[in-house]
RNA sequence: GGGCCCAUAGCUCAGUUGGUUAGAGCAUCACGUUUACACCGUGGAGGUCGUCCGUUCGAGUCGGACUGGGCCCACCA
């Protein structure tokens, strides 16, 4: 450790009237200056401390559980750093999905069409739509259709303005980020990333297409992630319908005999002509006679089966349930498992398909179908029921309830299911081994706090297939995939042409691939772009893979990578977390990061969860400036990782006070610091004082520093488990008694009242205590504690570049108890005064403590300064055989 | 249906392996302008630790049940 007390300047430039106004523009210009925070490369990776910062959304707005979690994270940044730990601390913005392609339409008139080809000219029809994301989509023959480069470069374009402000905001709060290393989602060097793992992934069987039933969005029209799932309670209703049995029950005394028509109920009546079989346990006994018989779908004809599965439930509606292809994911499992046929009837739009699918073959079913073709799920249903009433197969009203159904996260409409090629990446859903291989990732890996570690688990434990990762949207990566077209037209899917990884990125509806021509595109014998973006996640899933330049920078990953801190919420463990795990598994066999420190959500004064929605929303930076960044770090490192905290402007308001007392503490300090001619090298006027702990001789002296060295260990330890509450919590708590007792204690000594000694005690204690003081806080208060820094510190001497603080050296250890007693024999005089109602200044002519006999040496030893401190005449410090420190007697000076 | 977290002063929260009389800040009340700080200081008042049972010489702390709040997961016809 560096002898950091040999720098400080002998006459401190200590302002008249210390204020923190000005100091968040005046310190970040500063900071930018100097490069206090710059990643330095060519490190050795134990040398190193890397942090995957989420990338902010940036067609979002900022909101105050930002500013929360960002600082934690910052915190842990800048403890690692002053540990001499090289910090690698970028910052992405996140600029790929949905919100910024809505936002990009939305704000230029635009809408993307990868067919097209890219202009290098176009100028956007319009821009600067006032409440650009609030705004209604506008619609879509508004928009002027651009080829996906040009969607790419306006979204750039519209991400670096936000980026802009967010970068102000993040400066501002004084986030030590290196504003060097930045990246974005759906930048090139993003985009060449996502496809290299793609290509990786593809060679080694990890991403497969395959045509199956897919969660679908009719909204948006695209296909859905496990992950991307919420289910919402809805209205819906019970229909029982009756199905015929198509063959004779023939007579058998021992069974009862079957009704003459099977009841089901469902909510879903429109998917009646999609029925391929109805399903009862195998247990159940009512329904144990027609397993293998046939029943005749009403209305619209198709012969199904009565089949036996062991998920269909004995006590739900009738017992029986009919199978759809499909109503639910349920059906799904029938259909895969019992080797149903498929009838589909619904389109990508949503409506039911114009032509009625095979088996709904007579005459009576086709004409019942093409009352249904072209309408919405919403207007078929109520057709059917109508014509479901008309046969007589409705028995009774339809059943009003509630239940739960399945939405992507961002759609309004329930999803739906629809078999589509699709492109799947493995994560464990569908295979033990994996699963077990990731488990055992959640294992490693360690959790701040402990306890998200769950969600993981469950998670993982829950996944029931792949993870589903193309998009059927135009802005995003592209798959860097082309197929060949045979010689009748179509794309062959299982020959994908990939290009080299050189060559990447490429968009493949733009690009060429090697040995074609551009006008072979679309021709038989020619090629074709496969059509699809990547879902988000694949790309952000990857985020430790770009900031560390995986791709192109091996030195630079080398020494950075795996990361050391994954800062995140809670929210997103099954997504972001998830899959970065297994981009890392799948690719590097290892974590992406050793730590992930998980922030809980900002919840608004009435206990809810704080919302955009709620209109009534802070805005971060008006909150900056209205407290100050100290303050609001403050608040935001009063609560701990994981625990969901209250927005309360009464803990910024602490903050600041905190803030301010530093200065002020600090002022005090270093005025003495300045007077003594016995703390500067003799030969030297004027030069880098010495502040050495052989000087400190006087009990309280040495009592104040052993404390400090209690505080200094247990901060030191919160900060490296990630707990900055605690290590917040143990040096605001000294703080607050160094200035009310100790500085109280030692005010008359420090201004020379006990002779040269003893004032060059108090005044190399005060000096060492405020230097340590300060860089314990530096790391909450990074501007307080900066400009008190440089008032007795060389210019480019930032307090965050210090070493962080070892116990100091002393000759011989001091008692602690020395400061507590001498602080508690105080408290008692004061409290005479108080209640005498006089002011603190008053005199004692005389006084009496009973101090407990254990403490009584210690109070003895800081005599002295209790008595100056009280303004006593005469203090007598009576052993005593009670526990507690109290008042005997009293007598103001008249 | 399975699981996780939480419940301590009016409010926001500490309370480390069980151990004297359960702490802090805010708010509140009283007093004091004191040569670092009125963006201040000093002192006071305020809690049967959600309920019940158990383990123990001893429980805010450990175990069980329950109540209430928040969240995650689930194949929800």
């Amino acid at each position: 450790m560096s002898q950091h007390h040999d720098t400080s300047h002998l006459r401190p430039a200590v302002p008249e009237r210390p204020s923190l106004d000005g100091l968040e523009e005046k310190w970040d210009r500063a900071w930018s200056a100097q490069g206090a925070y710059a990643f330095e490369p060519g490190a050795r990776r134990d040398e190193v401390f890397s942090i995957d910062t989420p990338p902010p959304t940036v067609s979002g707005s900022l909101h105050v559980g930002h500013v929360f979690s960002y600082t934690h994270t910052d915190i842990i940044a800048r403890f690692e750093r002053m540990r001499g730990k090289n910090v690698f601390y970028p910052m992405g913005w996140d600029d790929n999905g949905l919100p910024t392609e809505r936002r990009v339409q939305n704000y230029y008139g635009v809408r993307c069409d990868p067919s097209l080809p890219y202009d290098p000219d176009f100028s956007p029809p319009r821009q600067g739509q006032a409440g650009g994301q609030g705004a209604k989509a506008s619609k879509a023959a508004d928009q002027v259709p651009v080829s996906r480069r040009n969607f790419v470069e306006l979204c750039e374009r519209l991400s670096s303005e936000d980026e802009k402000q967010f970068e102000a905001l993040w400066r501002r709060l004084g986030l030590s980020v290196d504003w060097s290393q930045t990246y974005q989602t759906i930048d090139a060097h993003a985009r060449a990333t996502s496809q290299l793992a793609f290509l990786r992934n593809l060679a080694r069987g990890e991403a497969y297409q395959q045509l199956a039933p897919t969660l679908w969005d009719v909204t948006f029209r695209t296909a859905v992630a496990q992950a991307e799932l919420v289910d919402r309670d809805q209205p819906g209703a019970y229909h029982r319908v009756a199905f015929a049995l198509t063959d004779p029950i023939l007579p058998d005394a021992a069974a009862p005999a079957p009704s003459p028509a099977i009841h089901i109920e469902t909510t879903r009546p429109e998917l009646l002509p999609a029925c391929v079989a109805l399903v009862a346990h195998p247990d159940d006994e009512r329904y144990q006679p027609l397993f293998g018989r046939h029943v005749k779908v009403p209305l619209f004809g198709a012969e199904v089966p009565v089949v036996a599965h062991r998920l269909a439930t004995p006590d739900k509606g009738s017992g029986i349930a009919m199978v759809c292809t499909f109503g639910d994911v349920t059906d799904v499992i029938w259909w895969r498992e019992l080797h149903l046929p498929t009838r589909a009837i619904l389109g990508w739009d949503g409506r039911i398909l114009p032509e009625p699918p095979m088996g709904v073959d007579s005459p009576a079913g086709k004409a019942a179908y093409q009352e249904l073709a072209g309408l919405t799920v919403f207007s078929a249903r109520r057709r059917v029921v109508e014509m479901l009433r008309q046969s007589g197969d409705l028995e009774g009203d339809p059943q009003p309830i509630t239940h739960p159904v399945k939405f992507f996260e961002k759609g309004e409409k329930p999803l739906e299911i629809i078999p589509t090629r699709q492109w799947y990446l493995t994560n464990g859903g569908a295979d033990e081994a994996l699963r077990a291989r990731l488990l055992a990732r959640g294992d490693e890996l360690t959790w701040h706090p402990d306890f998200m570690r769950v969600r993981y688990q469950n998670w993982v434990e829950g996944l029931n297939s792949d993870w589903l990762i193309s998009r059927q949207r135009f802005f995003g990566v592209p798959f860097p995939v082309w197929y060949p077209v045979d010689q009748f037209g179509h794309p062959v899917h299982d020959r994908p042409i990939t290009p080299p990884e050189d060559r990447l990125p490429v968009d493949p509806a733009s690009d060429t691939p090697a040995g074609y021509r551009p006008d072979q595109r679309g021709q038989p014998g020619g090629f074709i772009a496969d059509p699809d973006v990547m879902d988000t996640w694949a790309t952000s899933s990857l985020t430790p893979q770009i900031a560390t330049r995986w791709r192109d920078d091996p030195a630079l990953f080398e020494s950075t990578f795996p990361m050391d801190l994954r800062p995140q919420a809670q929210d997103i463990i099954r997504t972001w977390l998830f899959a970065t795990v297994v981009r890392a598994d799948l690719e590097q066999r290892s974590l992406p990061f050793k730590d992930a420190a998980i922030s809980g959500f900002i919840l608004d004064p009435d206990r809810k969860k704080m919302s955009k929605s709620q209109g009534n929303v802070v805005t971060p930076m008006g909150l900056l400036e209205q407290h100050g960044s100290d303050a609001v770090r403050y608040w935001a490192a009063s609560a701990r990782l994981g625990t969901d905290a209250a927005f309360e402007p009464g803990q910024m308001k602490v903050g600041r006070r905190l803030a301010i007392k530093i200065l002020n503490a600090s002022k005090f300090s270093l005025s003495f610091l300045a007077a003594g001619p016995e703390t500067s090298p003799p030969d030297r006027p004027g030069a880098p004082l010495t502040l050495d702990p052989a000087l400190v001789t006087e009990p309280l002296d040495r009592s104040m520093l052993a404390n400090l060295n209690a505080v200094v260990e247990a901060a030191t330890e919160a900060l490296a488990n990630y707990d900055h509450t605690r290590a917040l919590e143990v040096t605001e708590t000294f703080f607050w008694t160094f200035c009310d007792d100790y500085i109280e204690l030692v005010k008359a000594r420090v201004n020379g009242a006990a002779g040269a000694v003893g004032e060059a005690s108090a005044r190399a204690a005060l000096g060492l205590a405020l230097s340590v003081l300060l860089r314990l806080f530096a790391p909450f208060q990074p501007f307080a504690t900066e400009e008190v820094w440089s008032w007795w510190h060389a210019a480019g001497q930032s307090v965050h570049r210090q070493p962080w603080p070892d116990p100091l050296g002393l000759p011989e250890p001091g008692d602690r108890a020395v400061l507590a007693v001498a602080g508690g024999v105080l408290g008692a005089l004061r409290k005479a005064k108080s209640e005498a109602k006089v002011s603190m200044r008053t005199e004692l002519a005389a006084a009496t403590v009973a101090v407990p006999a254990a403490l009584a040496p210690a109070a003895v030893a800081a005599k002295a300064d209790i008595t100056a401190a009280a303004r006593a005449h005469q203090l007598t410090l009576a052993a005593s055989d009670t526990e507690t420190i109290d008042l005997v007697s009293a007598t103001l000076q008249p």
